[in-house]
Parts: structure tokens; sequence; C-alpha cells
DNA sequence: GAGTGGTCTAGACCACGGT
DNA sequence: CCGTGGTCTAGACCACTCT
């Protein structure tokens, strides 16, 4: 069987909007740049509004647009790279990528987390919550969940939650030397309150990145993070990872 | 799975939906089993069918669904771990999981692929098709891009293209023990051969890996994998990646 | 042929951002 | 306020699979 289709197949019409848009994308258009509203757009194709956004929706999900409501459509930068499995834990600010505590509180996990973690059901564990800015941007929403067990030299003495305590638990985390392995990455949908870190609307498609975190044999954390699947492209191993362009992009002057 | 009503809240209904389906998912439905089609659930929910289709498309964004045109909808089992990087050339196939070669041609790479490769950019390279299945389900396609200089010895009394030229190549690029760094991962859709690979439609979404191999310090060998993000996680590291369920799951009988 | 999901239309109203 | 994208409707027809 060729690569040629010659065929007499009805491509889709929103398919083919969205291959004429990539191409305009490519040659008439410069990143950063607003495009015109999607009623104007149906009309100039002679589509409904409906079908002119699912290409619309596509193209968005490829990393090539940005639609952001009450103010337009606009040409999006290449992905940025995010390097993950190397120094995650690394908390001064590198290159204006950093994470950045949020919150702590000590509750009961999911069952499927306590079962990673191989703790009791019942049992509580801290949870950190923390978000990665990479240059300016929110790129990551994430969940540390760490057994009490793993930082058994943790006094209560601090605050009991807020940013100052989470910083508490990381550097206690941290003493341990917990390294992370066993890293699995799958597709999901935003929740809630993972898409309003995100500047997302909810159901938005993010790269979640779950890691358990080892330290002297044991499970020492589970962290599960969601990153935008929109602006990001993970990057693993000691460089910086593979970039494939579409096309040779031409910078807003 | 009753009729619930919806309240006029700010939530969007799609979403108020999908967790109604999630929750049905979870307690009232097994893996496998078909689901009322989309108009009788529309008509039972009192809401648009493209407002059904929106939230069963985030829940097979998610996972959780598998819709076939002209079948049904049916409930997805949990994602299957799919190792990335550990013997990805690996020949034999090992636990039901292989990698397949397609086809193999000698052409010139898109301009992106030659400047990763470092190659010239109208330098004809061998670009090896091949396919993963795993379990019996093909889970990703790639494409194999391998500079002439990376193959020195092999010589052209093989057949020129089809399975039997892929092995070729690829069994010259083994014994050059080219291994696999610098590996990125991000959200894209599925090209109509892709679709077509991974039994799915044109658009579908894919999580791709794109691998530059090194051997004896050169970039030896640039791989860009399609992998259906509907069914597969990708796990990486020694061990087998970590599995958080959303509920503990009842099997069918 | 019957039944399924996939595509498409032409409207409407809502939520949000900037003015 | 206006203009934007986001949600929603009630239809229609098409492509596919199974029997």
């Amino acid at each position: 069987m060729g690569t040629t289709q010659l065929q007499t197949v009805p491509e889709p019409k929103y398919w083919h909007l969205k291959t004429v848009l990539t191409e305009a994308l490519d040659s008439e258009f410069t990143v950063g740049e607003i495009l015109p509203n999607e009623r104007e757009l149906a009309a100039r194709f002679g589509v409904a509004r409906a079908t002119l956004r699912q290409a619309l929706e596509q193209l968005e999900l490829e990393g090539r647009l940005q639609r952001r409501r009450g103010v337009g459509t606009t040409v999006a930068p290449p992905r940025m790279g995010v390097a993950v499995g190397t120094e995650e834990h690394a908390w001064p600010s590198v290159g204006g990528d950093a994470w950045e505590p949020a919150d702590c509180e000590f509750a009961v996990p999911p069952a499927a987390v306590a079962d990673a973690l191989e703790t009791g059901h019942g049992e509580a564990v801290h949870i950190v919550r923390r978000t990665r800015v990479n240059n300016g941007q929110t790129v990551a929403a994430e969940l540390l969940y760490i057994p009490q067990a793993s930082v058994p030299e943790l006094t209560g003495i601090d605050a009991p939650s807020g940013p100052a305590r989470a910083r508490a638990v990381l550097r206690e985390l941290q003493r341990r030397e917990a390294t992370g392995q066993d890293r699995a990455v799958e597709l999901g949908s935003a929740g809630a309150d993972d898409a309003k870190a995100l500047d997302r609307l909810p159901g938005a498609p993010v790269l979640v990145v779950t890691t358990r975190y080892f330290a002297e044999g044991r499970t020492a954390a589970l962290s599960v993070a969601t990153y935008r699947a929109d602006t990001c492209r993970l990057t693993f191993g000691d460089a910086g990872g593979v970039e494939i362009h579409h096309t040779p992009e031409r910078r807003a002057s």
C-alpha cells in the first residue's frame, strides 16, 4: 500500500480547513499575531462556526494556536521544552524555571495513591501542592504525597499549613535524598483546580506525569504533576530534548 | 444511572454530565460493556446530542471510553503501560510487546529532521517505518530516520524497500550499539497515515515521542513515534511505571 | 437494511476581557 | 458597553459495521 491516497474518500471539511489554516499559519502569520474572529473566519471559508471551531480546536491541541475567551485567537509560539526527571527538587530557580510551593495539608489520600505509597488506606500523609513556573508561565501543577514515615524528623512546630509548611516538608524530604524513578506519562484533562492554576479552562488537555520517589529502598513520595499539553514539550534525559518544528518559523519583528 | 436534574449552575452542562457519567462508569459498568447509544443517552439526560458528545469526547480522551463508528461506545480497560526508553530496539517479542518493521525507503527527510540529524538538507536518509504491537493492539507507529553514515556497511544488495529492507537497516544500526538519549514527549494529533496504522480516526490524540539515538558520539538516528494517547501510559525508567487508577475496578465476569 | 458514531448546519445565549 | 470565544440546541445527512 503506497503512501499516495488518490481515493475518492470525502475528506472532512474541518480536516481540510485545518490543513489550509496550518499552511496559512506557516506562511502568512507571525507568532503572537491575532487571527480574525471565529465568525468572520467561518464566513470566509463558507462553513458553520462549529465546523471552523473543530479545526481551531485541533490546532490548539497541536500547540499552534492559543485561544482566550474575551480576547481572541493568537498564533502560539513553539512549545517550550520542560525538563522532567533531572533535578525536579532543585530549589534555586534555574534559567527562569522553578517550582513554587503553594500549600500543604495533612490528609488521607485517594485509595489508589495509598496503594502506590504502600501505606494504610486510612493513613494520612503530607500533601504538598506546588506549581512550576517557566519563563513567567505556570506550566504545571503538582500534588506531592509524602508519608509521615518519609519525613520522620518533621516536627509540628512549624505552621500547620501554607507555603511555609510546604517548604519545610520539601526540605525534610530533600534531606533524605529521594531520587525519582518509575515515571509514567499519560494524557488527561485538567480538573477544576488544576485548570485554575494553569490558567486554562476545565477539561483542557494535560500531560500527567506520575513519579515515584525512592529513598533508602522504600517509596518515599509520590508525585502527580499535570503539565499544560498545549504549551509544553516534556524532555527527558540529560540533554535538552529534541526539537522538531513544523516549519522554519518567522519571527514577529 | 438515573435521570438526574441539571441545575442552573455556572458549571457547563457537559462538565456536569462528564462527572455523572464518570461516577456511573465506576459504579455501574464493567470493562468492555456497551453503553446506550448517543441519541438515547442524550434523551435520558435531557440534552442535545452535541452536548452529550462533548462529555463523551472528554471521557474518551481520559481513556475511560472507547468509541467505534458503526459499533458503539464501550467502557475502556485501564490504560496499558508501555515502556519507553529501555530496550527500544529489542528484536525478540517480549511479553507480547514487539516492534514490527513495515517498510523502508531511502528519501530526503523534512528539513527539521535534517537539522536534528546534522545532515545536509537535500541529503537522503533511510526512513524505516514500523509499528509497535502490544497485547495484540497496535499502540504506536514510528518513523526512524537513519543517515547513510550511521550504517556505512549496508550494501544495496538487499531488497530496496519493504519489511526485509527495514530489518536489514535496523540490524545494521543495532550493530553500532546506538543508545537512545535526548528524549521528548508532546501531545499531537494523528495524521492520516498514522491514524490508519493505529486504527483511529485522523486527528486522534497521540503522544509523540521524539528520540535521538547516539553512537560513537554522533547522532546515529532520529525516531518520531506516535503512541495512541487514549490507550497508552508511557513508562520510563527500569521499573514498570506507576499506575494510578481512578477507582478500584470491577471486572466483567 | 438497521443501527452506530462522525460530520455539519444555522441559529441562540452565556461568560469573560477590555473599553 | 462591545467583541471575543464558550456553550447549547434541534435538527440533517454521511460513513461505517454488523447481520
